[in-house]
DNA sequence: CGTGCGGCCTGAATGC
DNA sequence: TGCATTCAGGCCGCAC
């Protein structure tokens, strides 16, 4: 599923793909996924628009547009972007048709190309807001991993009581980890994903810190994780599913020490961990 | 206020 | 073989 290294990797293909383009025409297949404002609104509210950029913040892609305004979509489990340009539409593969199937709304733009939101579970949320409610919007999220000092980081986390695991899928707390990240990340610090985030020392926290950056930066650079429905823009799958340590492991050995991986539900989330290198 | 859990969805995997 | 059940999970909203 689409986690912070999944949605950076869309925003900077989009970024350089999309940049410029007009918004011709909307067309919308499942309203219920538009939730602000009404889906009609939404669709012509668009049409018409430019798109300056499009930046990643939290989960969330954010097109900026002309007229100081921003859509906002979140992908949940299995919403992906597909940017199909007139050049690339004649061949159709099995693939790309299966993809059709399930894309939920498409984005008309002035060089004949289509990008298309697809999500097979319906998960995934579109906002269409002004800039100013965008950034109130985004500003009641937690703060960004790859920008946060690990001072910052440490005393953000040690004044929670929950567990650990729980409180970095938080994203009122710190955005943009989810599942697969955070048990990599508690599985590279050592730590139990069960442990109370306030009994963590302030060592064992800054080495948390640590990697999870590191393991966001990797995932960033192997463009995410292909384990459900994950794909880029153009259809392709991310690389990180290869190096992945122990998400989604459960029952094989551990690289480090050949245990055997576990699997427990921590707040109603399966996390993967080696029971003899994390404590 | 903090915490925990149900619900939204659908396809894949599992059970009998 | 085929049908039914379970599981996956980000995030919100609601109950305690």
């Amino acid at each position: 599923m689409p986690e912070l290294p999944e949605v950076e990797t869309m925003a900077s293909d989009l970024r350089g793909a999309i940049c410029g383009r007009k918004i011709e025409r909307v067309k919308f297949f499942v309203p219920a996924m538009i939730k602000y404002p009404a889906p009609e609104k939404f669709a012509s509210g668009l049409e018409g628009a430019k798109i300056l950029d499009v930046s990643r913040r939290a989960k969330y892609l954010r097109f900026e547009l002309d007229g100081e305004r921003v859509m906002l979509t979140h992908p949940k489990m299995t919403g992906h972007f597909l940017l199909v340009t007139k050049t690339r539409k004649h061949k159709s593969t099995e693939a790309q048709k299966q993809e059709n199937k399930y894309t939920r709304i498409n984005f008309q733009l002035d060089d004949g190309s289509v990008l298309g939101f697809s999500d097979i579970r319906k998960f995934g949320t579109l906002r269409l807001f002004s800039k100013k409610e965008a950034e109130e919007f985004l500003g009641e999220l937690g703060p960004e991993p790859l920008s946060l000092e690990a001072g910052k980081f440490v005393s953000l986390i040690s004044s929670e009581k929950r567990k650990i695991k729980q409180v970095l899928m938080d994203p009122a707390v710190i955005v943009g980890i989810g599942n697969i990240y955070s048990d990599e990340a508690l599985y590279l610090a050592g730590i139990h994903p069960e442990r109370r985030a306030n009994d963590l020392s302030s060592a064992e926290l800054k080495s948390l810190h640590r990697v999870i950056l590191k393991v966001l930066k990797k995932a960033i650079r192997l463009r995410g994780s292909s384990i459900n429905n994950y794909r880029d823009t153009r259809g392709e799958k991310g690389e990180y599913q290869n190096a992945r340590l122990v998400y989604g492991r459960r029952g094989e050995a551990c690289g480090k020490c050949s245990t055997v991986i576990g699997r427990i539900v921590v707040a109603g989330r399966s996390a993967c961990f080696c029971s003899e290198c994390q404590k």
